[in-house]
DNA sequence: CGCATTACTTGCATAAGGCAAGTGAAATTA
DNA sequence: TAATTTCACTTGCCTTATGCAAGTAATGCG
């Protein structure tokens, strides 16, 4: 476990693979304004060590070939049961602004939500599995 | 989860989370020599905002007086499954020194292995429910 | 009383993070 | 086709956090 925090061990790379999991964002951009403000030297550095990590991969995508797109591997997707315990940890601890009722939902069919999540990236489904559950006090 | 990560969004505090968790250490010095070598004043800065934060409590206990025994309150506790899915996916996708065999027999069980976690904590049972695991080349 | 132990604190050096502006390549617009 | 915009970063500078070694106050022990 120490291993896993000398790279989870910051603000800022489960946010990311949260965005990526349950947010679908694929670009630089959408990081970028995805609410929480993380500084634009300090995503490109997350991004190239959870790229080294091997739990994302960053490709060329569609004709724009300004465009980067970043996708979990395997590996990344594996962390879909560490999110989903921390998401409803949160919700019952912490004011984070997702409706609880939504998220006990998810504890009592944690199985069915991992399944649903995967399946979506094994399918590079686009649309977003959670909203950004900004507009209250919190975030998810 | 962008709140829970501004607690546990450090190289620290979830270690000292399942030092208590798991290895039932109850105090400062059992958590300085714990093998990864956090600093004193580190240390008492995360006990500090852990018990800010409601997840563990700083309590006298024993005659000694000088002792503070730390302890996990329900909050806490509460963060065993985020822990176990980082335990598990540690030992599926990196070095950890734990035994596969061992962690992969947890993951078939989870309920039972929290219910046994909760169950040492109600109990206040001071026996460890992980070794170290330090011997080889990683940390669990 | 004197020394050891426990749980810290303090001071200082180094590393990491945050902010604003800048760069270069590709696309879009005039 | 030239100018402008977009995108994915990088650079420089400053602030904050972390790490290390040493120190301190309150106990306990012989």
């Amino acid at each position: 476990m120490s291993i896993s925090l000398e790279l989870f061990g910051d603000r800022w790379s489960l946010l990311i693979i949260r965005d990526l999991m349950v947010r679908a964002y694929r670009t630089f951009k959408e990081f970028q304004q995805s609410g929480e403000g993380i500084a634009t030297n300090i995503l490109a550095d997350r991004l190239r060590k959870l790229e080294t990590a091997g739990i994302i991969t960053a490709e060329a995508e569609g004709q724009d070939r300004r465009r980067v797109g970043y996708r979990l591997t395997e590996k990344g997707i594996d962390l879909a049961p560490v999110l989903l315990e921390l998401l409803i940890w949160g919700a019952r601890h912490e004011q984070t602004g997702a409706p609880c009722e939504l998220i006990e939902g998810m504890a009592k069919n944690r199985e069915a939500v991992l399944a649903e999540v995967r399946r979506r990236w094994r399918d590079r489904d686009p649309e977003p599995f959670l909203p950004e559950f900004g507009g209250g006090d919190g975030q998810s």
